[in-house]
DNA sequence: CTTAGTACTTGGCCATGCATAGTACTTTAC
DNA sequence: GTAAAGTACTATGCATGGCCAAGTACTAAG
């Protein structure tokens, strides 16, 4: 019952949902993504983001093109479908729920309940 | 791949967050913090918090003592222990990073990034 | 004694984040 | 031409926590 531990457990569920925005915005591959996630310190390895991707494109959410790169092997540039859309904005309904949610709780306590 | 899945797994972890902050407001039993929870729409149910009780009394986080009841069996009563107090204070700080780096990746969509 | 209501317990399932190791392609160096 | 380094993607198996479902135990009402 450590900090760590209960952090990798607070992130579950909320990467989908990061990545689902981050694509929505326009055709991106892995490490770009890795990049901005960082940026924003919702840190994440590679083991962590692609079995992701893959998920949310067999469940029909992504789909990819292959695009050729000068300085490696050729990359994969995910965009949304239709459905990938419906799901993010139930994704945004949920989380937004949840986070005003935790704050009805926790703005509580000040309020000496 | 269903709204409702991803729901459960973004509740992963906040919950425990949730808790010791209810906890931290003064004693409660179990059913008191289920109604909360309910009243802030952040369902949760029996077999999903007796656990996490005990799991944060057998880390050392909470405590707590029989108070007998007039309508029914005895009631556990929780308390925050002083390490409890501690790691609550860790989760609030790793609850707003979260918070914040979240809203960071989905504000950027609307900045056409 | 039986029934209903309240409070707590337990065991097993499942999805996700992660660590780790591995594959495949391209460019550069010799 | 081939070895080394770098980039991008793949695969496997584990740990964790929320949840379902069934069960125990105590009290009060009929």
């Amino acid at each position: 019952m450590n900090l760590e531990n209960t952090q990798v457990q607070m992130r579950k569920g909320i990467l989908e949902y990061c990545i689902l925005h981050i694509i929505s915005r326009g055709e991106v591959y892995a490490s770009d993504m890795i990049d901005e996630l960082t940026e924003s310190k919702m840190i994440v390895v590679e083991g962590t983001l692609y079995p992701l991707l893959t998920r949310l494109k067999n469940a029909g959410l992504l789909e990819y093109k292959w695009v050729e790169s000068k300085s490696g092997p050729p990359r994969k540039y995910y965009t949304l479908t239709g459905e990938g859309n419906n799901f993010l904005n139930g994704l945004t309904d949920t989380w937004n729920d949840l986070v005003q949610s935790t704050e009805m709780i926790t703005n509580r306590s000040k309020a000496n309940f």
